[in-house]
Parts: C-alpha cells; structure tokens; sequence
DNA sequence: TCAACCTGTTTGGGTAGCCAAACTAGCAGG
DNA sequence: CCTGCTAGTTTGGCTACCCAAACAGGTTGA
C-alpha cells in the first residue's frame, strides 16, 4: 500500500495554487494584484487572504512592492504557470477525448490541477499531441518526443512545463475558447 | 470562474475515503476489521482512527457490532466500491494508456480517486473499454453504449459504479496484478 | 491473583483554512 | 476638520486532520 498521506504533500495547497494563479491572472488583466482583488477574485475574505499571502511571502513564491501591489516570484511563477498548465491539459483530456461537458470538465481539471506529478502532465501532453497530429507520419517521432517517452516511462521529467509543454496549452486554450461562446461570465 | 472550493465539498474526504476502503479490504483479507487493524493499515494512531470512525459511524457510513468489529453500511459500502473502481480506473489509464511507472499511477490515482465525479469516471470506464476491444467492429457499439454516451455529455449518470463499469474494473485489477503486461521493461 | 499486553477512547497540542469583526491607515468631499 | 470609503491586518472561533499520552477494559500466563 503507498502512502495516503503524498495527498498533502504537494508543492502547494489547493488554497495555495489557487492565490498564485490569480495573481498571475490579475497581473494579466489590469495589470497589478492587491489583496482585496485576489478575495474578490476567489470569493473569500480580505483577511483571509491576508494570512494565506504572508506565508506565501515567507516561502518566498509572493513579493510585495510599496504600493502593496502583490507580484510572484520566479518560483512563484513557475508553479503557477505549472498548475495552468496542468489545468488545461487536463480539462482538454476530459473534454475532448473523454466527451465530458466543458463545465464539468473544468471542475474536475481545477479539483486535481495541483496534485498530479509533473511528470503525469507530461505524459498527458504528449497523449494528447499524438492525437492532434495523428494523421503524420510515424517517422515524425524526433529523438525529442522519444527522449521523453524514455523519461516517462522513468518517472521523472527535467522541468514542467518544458517549452513543448507550454506552447501546446496555449494551443488548447486557444481552441477551447473559439469553442464556446460564453467563456466570460465569472460572478 | 467555477468554484474553487468545491474541492472539499465532496461525498467523503481522502481521509476517510481511505478509512473506508481499508475496512473493506480488510474485510476482504481477514473477514473483520478493528480500530487497530485500520490504524496499522493506514499508517496512523488507534486515537486518530477511533475519532474519525467515530464520525463515519455518525454519518452512518460504519457500523460497528458488539465485538467491536468494525463494518460498513449500504452506503459506505457503495461509497468505498465507487472510490476503488476510480482508483483502478485511473491507475490504469495513467499507466497503460500514459505509459507512466506503476508506482507513480498508482500515487497519482490515489490522490485524485475521491475528487473525481462519477460522470468523469463513467466516460473514463468507457475510453478504457473502447481501447481495450479496439480489433471489434463500430457496430458493436451497444444501444446502451450510446445512452451511457448521451448521458456523459450531459454530465449526469444514474449511479456509479454500475455493473458494466464494475466488471470493468475486476477486469483491469486482474490484469495488472498479473504483472504489466505492455511493458516488460521492468520487473 | 495479578502483572503484562492488547484494544479502544479521550484529551490537549499543532497545522491549515475559512469567517466575522475590530482596528489601522490613506484619501476624498463637504 | 470631520465624515465616510476603501484597503490591509489582526484576532478569536470553527472544522478537519494528525499525534502523543493518559486512561479504561479485557485476556492471558505465571
């Protein structure tokens, strides 16, 4: 029997995971990131958000300027980018290859985004590429994609999200937002 | 944006998701199951698992007779089959489908086992199946296949797990204790 | 009989998150 | 100057887990 307990033994929390993207997000949409704004974005209290962020801060993953504009770290950004992009690849799965409806999809994606291994993502990243180029040729597989499979099979991946990793999310995003109409009503 | 809380607003927690799939499988093992055998399974104290049963028994999840021995109700029981026929599903999904390790499947389906809803585990069972009797002809495809289709698209399923997915599940079990097949690479 | 064990429960501590509410501080208008 | 708004922090309370340790009961061997 594995151990139970990796579940909460993760780089961050879910709580966690979800205070980094949304700095990332709000940093993206206007242009800076204030505590009430990552409360309102999350539905939870200012205070509340308060304490979670000064031990973010501690851990070094937030920074804060003068102004109390709240920004990440390098780290910070490198899990943040990397639970994203856990999320889309997975609700890209559930979506596309399993049929599920895109609001369920979401859910699920954004319940496991940040407890998935990099190198689970990884694997998924390629299944799904595979089956968005599988009318090429066989012999297309560069030294590249079979280098990963080797590491795959290994348990272990260098860094997520690598460049490939990275550019073929933008890609699924992209195409999952064309798809549906209503993409913008948050609260 | 979808709720981000709804992550622990799920049927049971991972605490006693695996509270109540040890009882079962102890069940299974020994033919009973106490306080102390659940607490050495699971890796943790008698006082821990005595409160937390002590919950479960409330929600009527546990019973428990004049020995002290421990047992589940209707409802526990369902509960614990439908979490370890996701585990079985997603550990077979990540590591015959993504090629990933055994050990590293199997971690990440236990993380993930209770988070997943059974709509997502139901299309799972069904991509699962799919790639199992490929060889077969699309006329093969069962009316009950296409409802159970339809019903994933629309993201509800009467109950989980049922009797085909159930089946399923036996047969995936089955078939990865009697080694990987796939890849015997490693032994 | 009684000590030694094994079992189960209770209790006080600790961590992680949430909330509500009080408090601090800056800024704007009358 | 004072009132009022918004922002951020602090604090006490609550839930859900875990542990360690004390405690209570039953069995068993000497």
């Amino acid at each position: 029997m594995i151990d139970w307990r990796e579940f909460d033994q993760n780089p961050v929390s879910h709580s966690a995971a979800h205070h980094l993207t949304s700095i990332q997000q709000l940093l993206e949409e206007q242009g800076y990131a204030r505590v009430s704004d990552v409360a309102r974005k999350l539905g939870i209290t200012r205070g509340s958000v308060s304490v979670t962020l000064k031990g973010l801060r501690q851990r070094g993953l937030v920074v804060e300027d003068q102004h109390k504009h709240l920004g990440l770290s390098e780290e910070g950004y490198r899990i943040a980018r990397g639970i994203h992009t856990k999320r889309i690849l997975f609700q890209s799965f559930l979506r596309d290859s399993l049929g599920l409806p895109d609001q369920l999809a979401e859910l699920d994606a954004c319940k496991v985004e940040h407890l998935v291994s990099d190198v689970t993502a990884e694997a998924l990243a390629l299944f799904l590429e595979r089956k968005v180029s599988k009318g090429q040729s066989e012999g297309e597989r560069t030294e590249q994609v079979k280098a990963l499979e080797k590491s795959i099979q290994d348990g272990r991946v260098e860094s997520f999200p690598g460049d490939k990793v990275e550019a073929l999310s933008v890609e699924l995003e992209k195409l999952s937002e064309t798809g549906n109409k209503d993409h913008g009503d948050d609260k």
